[in-house]
DNA sequence: GATTAGGCTTCG
């Protein structure tokens, strides 16, 4: 079998490797603390590594591709125009092309930083007056760049710093000067010039070999092969019993197959920078054995791995030790590819536990800041990390020494009822010994275990990293750089606590001051992050379903849900009150211009037919308006029991009035109808207007489903010794059917899974606002208002959104094309301290 | 120079 030593000497003498040279791109990665000097290897014709050491090569990210279409930025990266480029701008976010036509030795300010200046040209504007600017290039950059930079090569800088250049005018140039430097958040992207690409090539500079890969079914015993794989399992390095560490990663690919790597290294940063399950790896090098009767991975001599973040869409930035690898157009695709098979072929696990979530018996991985460590006896070691949550169960505190303690103190004393405390267990104990407080962890399957019940508080819970490495039981130190730790920082950052090195000379009475603020923070904390917003009324034992299983499920089926609001339609609130059927299920809108109706049916009565005034069972009166119109308002008082009541339970029919006299009259009477004459007696108006008001809601009948009665059929309640007056029970003797107000809303609910349109068919019993009286009161809309504001707080990026916990119901909607499956909100209603 | 672990279910 042949070595890779073989294959890349076949692949360097292949036709198409003049074209893969000139296409070759290599990353320079950040050098880290620690490492000792790093090396930069260059790769022989024929694959044999040469290695030669250097300076440190402390650019961010410093890359040099040719031809390569698809520049590897980020995508909230925006490109810059030469002649959009103003002095007080952000240009954080923003990046700057440009080819170098001059280039000024490295140099060294009084300060001892280096620089370099280069001034590129913007060739898309070549006409234009001025389309040159001079680039100031400080410390680790500048060394790096002068090194690699030529003339004619395309240099792309992401993020920089613009400030007025003090000989730019003289040159033509434009007036203001980019400042490059790591401190500035720079990136330097260099696209080395083709022909300076070929000339290397003639002079045989060192090329790297064109690299084969296996996929996962296709290994063979004894063989060192190139592949790359999505990490369906893995354990983070650990400490071997024997003189490295190991890592143990299993690979998938879309060949189906699966292989188990076993990765040592004396070097920690040489082992695979894993950090969920789902990254991809390419591992260079790596030893194939049959162990058990299957392919087993391992690592040999120059095994060498790249790790890239398995999320779709994530920019493609490898993780690695090593400080120069080849990187081609072709692997960026490959990196592309498996993460779209990923994503529909691997299961990827719940969204990240925080302490907010965390389920009692359980194991979870927790990302989280370290914030103190203590001894605590010869086989245990305590972690006290928080995540800017609060665990909603009591948790239990490892009793140690005050001195054993290594940590702020005034922040431990802050964060004493948010961090949680982890005891981790034998062959975990030397790393953990190892963390700096404030770096951030992510531990791999922490215990949630409930307290044994003889204790007084029987409920807490107890977190354990139980020794061994099952399970990928461990803990990983991530970068700053890490996406999650960014976020966490971001938030912690946000809660505005002192990381003061001064606190720990404060006074202890100086200490409690600034902890003042520990309640607001735990509250602001509970609200935003840890108690739900809404809360289930029923069901409570159901346990929750992803919202991407619910969509994948058939329908009908309820599920329990915990996820965030992300929108919800209507935006305007008032649009979301309807009315409903319940006999035809139709809905309407809430008719407006009422006023006009009723004045139009009201002037029926200009010469009013007293024929049916005062009946046996209520008693009419005429008033005449005071106005030039002079209209005349019947009013006819309804007595029961034969007598009259008193005004508060008296219902009024009404006859030529407005809406603004029925509402007057509303107001001191239970109950309104407004009515008109008819032929044979009084009969109720056009269903189009309200035939009932009562306090400050307006009742309407269906019209499809109501068949009015004679008002007469009134006189059966009136007779009854205490009538209600109930709306339901007047529109039946009317033969009304009556339209129920109605909150009708979309929400559009995400959870870790996707997105998800559920609606919300609410009385009264979410927003515990009954929506019969929401248009008529100013006071209960603001309320409404902020409990949106509350469920979905405007503004605020998806993270720091609360959860909602939800029942939901799936169901079928046919008609005669297709059927369709809607999901509805039930037995679900806002928390109580939202309200 | 060999060894480590070889994931698949977790003491306190």
């Amino acid at each position: 079998m042949c070595g890779p030593r073989g294959h890349a000497g076949r692949a360097a003498r292949a036709p198409c490797e003049r074209k893969w040279f000139c296409r070759r791109m290599v990353f320079v990665a950040p050098s880290e603390a620690g490492t000792g000097r790093p090396t930069v290897a260059f790769c022989s014709p024929g694959g044999a590594v040469q290695e030669q050491e250097t300076a440190a090569m402390p650019v961010l990210l410093l890359k040099i591709i040719n031809g390569l279409s698809d520049m590897p930025l980020p995508s909230y990266v925006e490109k810059e125009e030469l002649n959009n480029l103003r002095e007080g701008v952000d240009y954080t976010n923003r990046y700057f092309q440009g080819i170098v036509i001059l280039s000024y030795p490295l140099t060294k300010l009084a300060d001892g930083t280096n620089l370099f200046k280069v001034v590129l040209q913007d060739t898309g504007n070549l006409y234009s007056q001025i389309n040159s600017i001079n680039v100031l290039i400080y410390g680790k950059m500048a060394e790096d760049c002068s090194k690699i930079l030529h003339h004619g090569d395309t240099f792309v800088v992401a993020g920089f710093k613009l400030a007025k250049s003090p000989t730019a005018v003289e040159h033509g140039r434009h007036d203001c000067q980019l400042e490059v430097s790591e401190e500035a958040g720079s990136a330097v992207y260099i696209y080395a010039n083709q022909k300076r690409m070929v000339a290397s090539e003639t002079l045989s500079m060192p090329v790297a070999p064109k690299y084969v890969y296996t996929s996962l079914n296709q290994l063979k015993d004894g063989t060192i092969v190139n592949l790359y794989g999505v990490v369906k399992f893995f354990k983070p390095p650990y400490v071997s019993k024997g003189t490295d560490y190991c890592s143990v990663v299993t690979l998938v690919d879309p060949s189906n197959a699966k292989l188990t790597c076993t990765l040592f290294s004396g070097n920690v940063d040489c082992l695979p920078k894993i950090y969920k399950v789902g990254d991809i790896v390419r591992f260079h090098r790596i030893k194939i054995r049959e162990y058990n009767g299957q392919m087993q991975g391992i690592t040999g001599g120059g095994f060498a791995s790249l790790t890239f973040d398995g999320t779709i869409g994530a920019p493609i930035v490898p993780r690695t030790s090593s400080k120069v690898y080849t990187f081609m157009e072709e692997e960026l695709k490959t990196i592309k590819e498996l993460r779209v098979w990923a994503a529909s072929n691997l299961s990827i696990s719940g969204p990240p536990a925080k302490l907010s979530g965390v389920q009692p018996m359980l194991f979870f991985d927790l990302t989280c800041q370290l914030v103190g460590k203590a001894k605590v006896d010869g086989s245990s070691f305590l972690l006290k990390v928080w995540d800017g949550t609060k665990c909603p169960y009591p948790t239990w505190k490892v009793p140690v020494e005050e001195r054993d303690l290594e940590g702020e103190k005034v922040l431990l004393r802050q964060l004493r009822n948010l961090t949680a405390d982890i005891l981790v267990y034998d062959n975990h104990m030397q790393l953990a010994k190892s963390l700096k407080i404030g770096s951030f962890l992510r531990i791999y399957s922490i215990h949630a275990k409930q307290g044994s019940a003889d204790n007084e508080d029987g409920s807490h819970i107890e977190f354990h990293l139980h020794g061994g490495t099952c399970y990928g039981r461990g803990i990983g130190v991530l970068p700053e750089s890490n996406p999650e730790v960014k976020e966490l920082k971001e938030f912690l950052g946000s809660l505005g606590l002192s990381y003061s090195q001064d606190m720990e000379s404060m006074s202890s009475l100086e200490a409690e001051c600034t902890s003042n603020n520990v309640t607001d923070l735990e509250s602001h904390l509970q609200r935003c992050q840890q108690l739900p917003v809404t809360v289930l009324t029923d069901h409570q034992d159901l346990k929750n379903t992803h919202l991407k299983t619910i969509l994948s499920s058939t329908a009908p089926q309820q599920y329990r849900v915990r996820a965030k609001l992300r929108t919800y339609k209507p935006q305007k609130l008032y649009q979301s009150v309807k009315l409903h059927c319940s006999k035809c299920n139709s809905l309407q809108e809430v008719p407006i211009g009422d006023e006009f109706d009723f004045c139009l049916q009201g002037s029926a009565v200009a010469a009013p037919n007293t024929v049916f005034h005062n009946t046996s069972w209520y008693d009419s009166v005429v008033w005449t308006t005071q106005d030039q119109k002079r209209r005349k308002i019947v009013i006819h008082f309804v007595r029961h029991d034969e007598l009259l009541q008193q005004p508060k339970d008296t219902l009024v029919m009404i006859e030529g009035g407005t809406l603004k006299e029925m509402w007057k009259l509303a107001k001191r009477f239970k109950c309104v109808i407004p009515v008109r004459s008819a032929e044979h007696g009084l009969q109720l108006l056009d269903l189009s207007v309200p035939f009932l008001l009562q306090g400050n809601v307006k009742y309407y009948g269906c019209k499809q489903c109501s068949t009015p009665k004679p008002i007469k059929s009134l006189s059966s309640l009136a007779a009854v010794q205490q009538p209600s007056w109930e709306p339901s029970e007047i529109a039946k003797v009317l033969g009304i059917e009556l339209l129920q107000y109605v909150f009708i809303m979309r929400f559009t609910l995400v959870d870790a899974t996707g997105p998800l349109n559920v609606y919300l068919f609410d009385y009264e019993k979410f927003f515990q606002i009954p929506a019969s009286e929401i248009l008529t009161s100013n006071s209960l809309q603001q309320k409404m208002q902020m409990t949106m504001n509350t469920l979905c707080p405007p503004g605020r990026k998806l993270d720091d959104l609360p959860w909602l916990e939800c029942f939901i119901r799936s169901y079928i909607v046919k008609d005669e094309m297709n059927h369709q499956v809607y999901y509805q909100i039930f037995d679900t209603t806002v928390a109580e301290d939202v309200v």
